[in-house]
DNA sequence: TAACAACCTACTAAAATAGTAGGGATATTG
DNA sequence: CAATATCCCTACTATTTTAGTAGGTTGTTA
């Protein structure tokens, strides 16, 4: 499951794709109209722009903007970013691989299951894009 | 990810599966074979039991076995019960559904983005079995 | 230089995870 | 029926992760 955090962060960039273009939004802005906790919000979109998918502008006029378009930014990504590994074995992650101590057969066997089942879930998560949360309101 | 706990149980299901018609295996068997701390494995294999998966004797020959053939107990099954949900989002989730309190548009365009996403994932999961996992091996 | 707004470090509370402890219930065998 | 084997049950503890708070710092603009 995607943590409070993850889900904070997408409804905030859901905000953001809906002005992209539009010039920055407040942090205050952001938490107000998402409602989510303001110090909470600051952590998160601050953890965005370090992985390069928001920009941010100081003092007056400030505030936060998408880096790229929403069709540019795919869920895989803001989730691996916020939330972690995708895979659901540390020893399948391919962002966040991790050997596993004693990796037996049974487990490898496991470990198959669970790569055809990350590819699965990847290909949907890559192609997918903030566009596309947008345009189901639509 | 799948917590450890899930994985341990994943480890003994797939020996229980090695040893399906046998006749039942004990729990330290299992602990020591499958090095899994032997009262917290006490405690999963109960819950897959509760859950129907296993079946148990008591007394001098007793021990764990499967109750159904490895190729009747599916990966979706065994997550559902170890581990929780499958969906990435307590609204999308088919066993384990909670109303997600202000579930506006945007976050509805999540919904609908991590419903394709579970569908996909379930579509394997709920295809595999340990049996599968066992021919990896061979 | 005042105000604004993001940035940074550090802390705390609550919940989930990963176990441990120890006895109780039940089945088998002699 | 007694001894032993084996699972069963309740409860506890330690560690880690999640969720959020506090308060001051740095950079921007007017």
């Amino acid at each position: 499951m995607l943590s409070k955090k993850t889900q904070y962060a997408f409804r905030a960039l859901v905000y953001l794709a809906e002005n992209y273009g539009k010039g920055p939004v407040l942090i205050s802005n952001i938490s107000t109209r998402k409602k989510i906790p303001l110090k909470f919000l600051e952590n998160i979109l601050n953890e965005l722009k370090k992985a390069d998918l928001l920009e941010s502008k100081k003092g007056k006029g400030g505030g936060y903007s998408l880096k790229f378009s929403p069709r540019q930014i795919n869920l895989a990504t803001v989730i691996r970013v916020v939330n972690g590994p995708i895979a659901l074995l540390p020893c399948v992650s391919l962002n966040f691989y991790e050997k596993c101590d004693d990796c037996d057969e049974d487990i490898c066997g496991l470990r198959k299951m669970m790569t055809i089942t990350r590819d699965a879930t990847l290909k949907i998560l890559e192609k997918k894009t903030l566009e596309d949360i947008l345009l189901v309101g639509v």
